[in-house]
DNA sequence: CTGAAAGCGCTTACAG
DNA sequence: CTGAAAGCGCTTACAG
């Protein structure tokens, strides 16, 4: 039924070994005989066993993209989708095939991990989830399993991708201010996400080269009404208050937005500047400007990285950084 | 390095055909063994190689999910990071995995299939991708490869799991009607896609059954001119229009609403019915209503029903069809 | 019930 | 360069 190496040998009346050496590049075979085999397999449409190859070479060909649990959720969906897409299409251009690891609803990453390194099944990860556990990353070395993180985690020594958050936020907060805002509040997601306290390092640089004092942060958890209620604290806090940069997307920002379109509060036109574009912004009645990631960018680097690091070699820099983009509206 | 199921045997002082039928739950083994075999393996965290697994027993434990191209780049990314999730779970309550198919930008969904084909990495197949050349099933079916479709295309045999587009479509017309519209154009996707032209036979019953004789469908490609050329036509032939129902979202809707938003038009006050519900339809300066999709539910149902095939059962009906939910703006 | 043996389809030293 | 052999870690008839 399913054409296998020994079917290619003996037609091409050589031993299996010569067929293997062949078809994977190796160095052993005349080059006329490859020529042969390779024309052979081809003609015949052979396709090795993932099985039979990982077997016995122990590398499956596969690597693993872990997502955090809210991916399925929030409307930043696009995100991981956006994600998904480029890394799959990075690994089959590598060969390779791509396995989704998500943790069943309110657990953390580190069952999925487990089972991973336990059962051998990828060659290598990336890690999308936020946050981490150091006792994670710390299994995989030990395992020695390659690992790509998308975004970084000061506190573990690892690969990464990222995007410029200080940079981009600072860039962000620095147009509104050129804009002539003058008193811009921080809304900022927990400070357990790094992502979110180097945003809010890039708010307090913007404010500081502008040689603005006034500056207010503040952090919330990433529920509807932690982020409802901090936005009417800001609100009711500074009632001269003019502009309102958000350091993150998703649904947290809808919650945002929602307060900000309340009857009372609309009036005052609040500009808004946000760390994530959508192109539904255009619909809102109120000065908006946002930082639009590279997306596909993010996992086309996390991936390549990744096939470095499973070749062998060190990818330099260590930590990549992806610019962001500025827009405005 | 590796615990195998040699290491068990020996220490459990028992042939390692015995440890594997204790630990896959066969028969001939005698409880008391069993129960020694099985303490001493979760003591030992031991856990099967994967790819021995797969070699030998010709089951690799993983699902495929085949994605269409433009997964990662509309706006209804939304809707595949669902999906994903919600199968990646789903698998892996059944012990599996799940593998990621995206065809290549510009290519079609074939080459992925046929490789996994004939690499036999995985069971079976739930295939996203919306529209599907019938060689691709007849490959799968004779290769023995059980798939389930999300949407359902009526010339080919196939499990499938689907939402209502008719009765959705209908439902949210009437509303439209029972509203006070009554010249309501219908704006769809793709004839080629089954379920643009399902929710146009809803569009067509609601008039129907209302008596309304007034009616005006268009069929327009799902890229941005197109939408908007649609759109504009649309409004310039029917002057005395009040509503439009676009059978589809994502960037095609986003690209109709523009058009709607112009300002030559805007007064016109056009009521909206979309299939497919964003929560920045609150941000909307016009009256719209649309449906929801129960996206978590589309990916658990397929999973349920493929896994249901691996498991040589046959899952009646054949074609599930989830219920969606009009939401009222 | 129990275990020895063959086999899944490859890769990889190792001789020749 | 070429090939025979062992081995990857399981499963699955098949005897006992």
């Amino acid at each position: 039924m399913k054409l296998t190496i020994n079917e290619i040998a003996e037609i091409a009346k050589v031993a299996k070994s010569t067929v293997s050496k062949a078809l994977n590049g190796q160095k052993g075979v005349s080059e006329e005989k490859r020529r042969e085999i390779l024309s052979l397999a081809e003609r015949l449409n052979y396709e090795p066993s993932a099985s039979a190859q990982a077997l016995a070479s122990s590398r499956t060909g596969i690597i693993g993209l872990l997502l955090p649990h809210e991916a399925g959720y929030t409307l930043a969906g696009s995100y991981w989708s956006a994600i998904i897409t480029s890394v799959a299409e990075a690994a089959n251009a590598h060969g390779h095939s791509l396995l989704i690891l998500a943790p069943p609803a309110g657990d953390d990453v580190a069952g999925p991990v487990e089972t991973v390194i336990r059962r051998r099944n990828v060659d290598g990860l990336i890690i999308g989830a936020e946050r981490l556990d150091p006792g994670i990353t710390a299994r995989l070395d030990a395992e020695d399993i390659p690992f790509v993180l998308i975004g970084r985690d000061p506190t573990i020594k690892h690969y990464s991708v990222d995007v410029d958050n200080r940079g981009g936020s600072e860039g962000l907060v620095a147009h509104l201010l050129a804009s002539g805002y003058g008193r811009i509040a921080c809304l900022a997601g927990p400070a357990e996400y790094p992502y979110n306290r180097e945003r809010v390092e890039g708010y307090r640089l913007a404010l500081e080269r502008a040689g603005v004092s006034w500056n207010s942060v503040r952090h919330a958890g990433y529920t509807s009404e932690e982020g409802r209620r901090a936005v009417t604290e800001i609100l009711a806090g500074h009632p001269d208050l003019d502009a309102l940069f958000v350091t993150a997307g998703g649904e947290f920002l809808l919650d945002c937005i929602d307060v900000l379109r309340l009857p009372g509060v609309a009036p005052r036109r609040i500009g808004l500047g946000a760390f994530d574009d959508y192109r539904f912004f255009d619909y809102l009645d109120m000065p908006i400007c946002a930082i639009r990631q590279p997306l596909r960018d993010i996992g086309g680097t996390a991936a390549l990285m990744l096939f470095a690091l499973l070749a062998g070699e060190a990818p330099r820099p260590m930590h990549r950084t992806l610019d962001v983009e500025l827009v405005i509206r």
